[in-house]
DNA sequence: GATGAATGAGTATTCATTCAT
DNA sequence: CATGAATGAATACTCATTCAT
């Protein structure tokens, strides 16, 4: 009895996953307003009527489908910073791991940024804050090591969160640039410009004589 | 006669004019999905075969809305790369350039980084490329400016265009936070904060020891 | 199960009779162009979608209207002519028959000879050719009967196509008489006369002492 | 003064042509519905204001330009009709003369047919009475003929608006098929072939022995 | 008369969503 | 839960017509 339940219930999640995974194909690659729940219902293989069964409307669907991987990825993220020794480890850490984080979610990061970036004009509202939030908990993160990296001497003295706002923008930025062009040089060719840069123009003196 | 004629097509400029306000408002607040023609036309007071006199359709519409503008835009970029006396100050320029670029036109910015950043998913062609292409001149002009800066010795010799990808992300993090939260900090609080870690960051020895 | 697949099925199909019934009605009422999907979609008692469920578009309903009827149509009048014995009664017969189908189908034939005669402007293509295809095979089928009559000495020698041509025209002028005017004399009483005038007109002279 | 006003009218009188003849070449190639008031007013070179000046609305130019040539056209053939000597020429007459008026003006024919044969959907009402009329007299004047040669003994008692009604029948299916393929057979070649079986038709025995 | 900018009702078509089976 | 036929509001776009200059 249990067993059967338990069945039905991993058949159930197997479903929507498989609705998941077609929505963030056609809409990475399409955009939100030129999918209709038709076509991931067919990319899907389910019934229309199935896919309102399991998310109450389209929008509901979109925002499953951003949470489901934004937690995910901001877990990932926070363990990279809680993993060095110092505070140039888990720093460096931290833009290494997002640099994978992006070139093993190329689609998703694609909807990501619609959403944090770009003006949001696919939800009406609330997808919208929960993520927003999740981002400045990140940055606090980051800001965090920062904190403590100042207190060891190893940074000039800077506004924090500000220091947060800089590496996120300079990696995003490289990141960028990688997504459009994949082609291109690959973000992890440019880690250590990031680092050399980014480093050198935090540390206070004594560091950089080192 | 002249003078009739000039008036008629200034009133006919004055009305394009209208409706790309108009456009921009709602575009700019409520995403080009979420606007219909009518709510356009009505706001911008015209009927909405108006509208298709002066724009073919409402990708059209968009297409014109937004080159009218990014031309202005990098305009002002590149006379800011243009001004300075070394190189410093050339970007220097750039960076406030930049900042009061966006203070002056949210609105056009918001719709601006929509489809530059967040996956362009509105025009079907064209634009895109346009607009993308007028984004990497300005790159292009940036990383002429640290080029001379290498032939200088003033900065560390990088990849220029890398750079300029760094400065560009840089500015960006900050105007970003600070679209997103109008009340917050002001770009302009953060310009010495930018230049001080950036500039640190690519000097060469010599420079650093002025 | 297979009861109910076919219930289902057959459901479907009485739907989109009741689609291409309604457009019959008005489109040979008031043409193609003055005929609106909604207006359709209102007498057959269907939302617009589910208008767009049966037919791709406008031109695709007109289309399968006009298609499903010329079928039946031209398979009528080819029968006819395989019926008779000798030459003379398959002429009669198709001569009897075109009233017949003529008579029973008012509606269909306004539309049909808009397509075949009157200039057809509604069709972008394909129908177009698709029916004057049709046509012309049925012209085919009645000269061929003029051949074999030749080969019998029942009729002089003319060319066989345009002998098909003529009694085409003869027998369309009278249906289109009655067309316009429902209420005068009735094509079955003009059969005679068209026998006579076209008999005696191509008969050969041994047959005519007869 | 009044050789001013004249020169005027005159103007007016051609820049009324000129439309016309813009309006039917566009509504012969692409039928009434698919042709847009300002297509017409560019192709006449004229604005549109200029065209209500001339015309109250579409319709009416429609009406205009059909019942422009329909008179000519029936002039024409009412004084084929006049012309022989005896009854079988006026019955050749008008056959032949009907032939070259389609080869001179198969743009109105297109139009003509348009109206008279497929159901006349472009009108409201009107000209539709007033065409159908003018055939109608048409009809009754080659009637007269038969009457004519009834009375001489030369045709075999029918009822003469239905023979009448047969010979328009047999010379438009011919026309039909040439203005469907201008390129096959003209019309000309077959003027012996409808003679030959109408008259042979139609004559009593006595002048089938001559 | 001539112009052509402005109008806005009308139309084809799409698509999120519901619900009976 | 699964299905997919049915729904109908919403929307981009056209075009006959008007009227101030």
């Amino acid at each position: 009895m249990e067993e059967r339940l338990s069945r039905k219930e991993r058949e159930m999640q197997g479903h929507r996953q498989e609705m998941l995974e077609a929505a963030l194909d056609l809409f990475s690659e399409k955009g939100y307003h030129n999918v209709s729940m038709h076509e991931i219902a067919q990319k899907a293989d389910f019934a229309i009527g199935t896919m309102y069964k399991f998310f109450k409307n389209k929008e509901d669907l979109y925002k499953a489908l951003i949470m489901s991987r934004a937690d995910k990825f901001h877990a990932v993220l926070n363990a990279a910073l809680d993993a060095g020794e110092d505070e140039f480890e888990k720093i460096t850490n931290f833009i290494v791991a997002k640099g994978r984080l992006f070139r093993d979610n190329i689609k998703m990061v694609r909807l990501y940024f619609a959403e944090t970036r770009g003006a949001s004009f696919n939800l009406k509202a609330g997808l919208d804050t929960d993520l927003r939030n999740m981002y400045q908990e990140s940055l606090q993160r980051l800001a965090a090591v920062f904190e403590s990296g100042f207190r060891k001497k190893l940074f000039r003295q800077f506004d924090a969160h500000s220091l947060a706002v800089s590496l996120d923008g300079l990696t995003n930025s490289f990141l960028f640039a990688w997504l459009e062009d994949p082609q291109g040089q690959p973000y992890e060719d440019k880690v250590e410009m990031i680092k050399e840069i980014f480093f050198k123009g935090i540390m206070t003196r004594n560091e950089q004589n080192l």
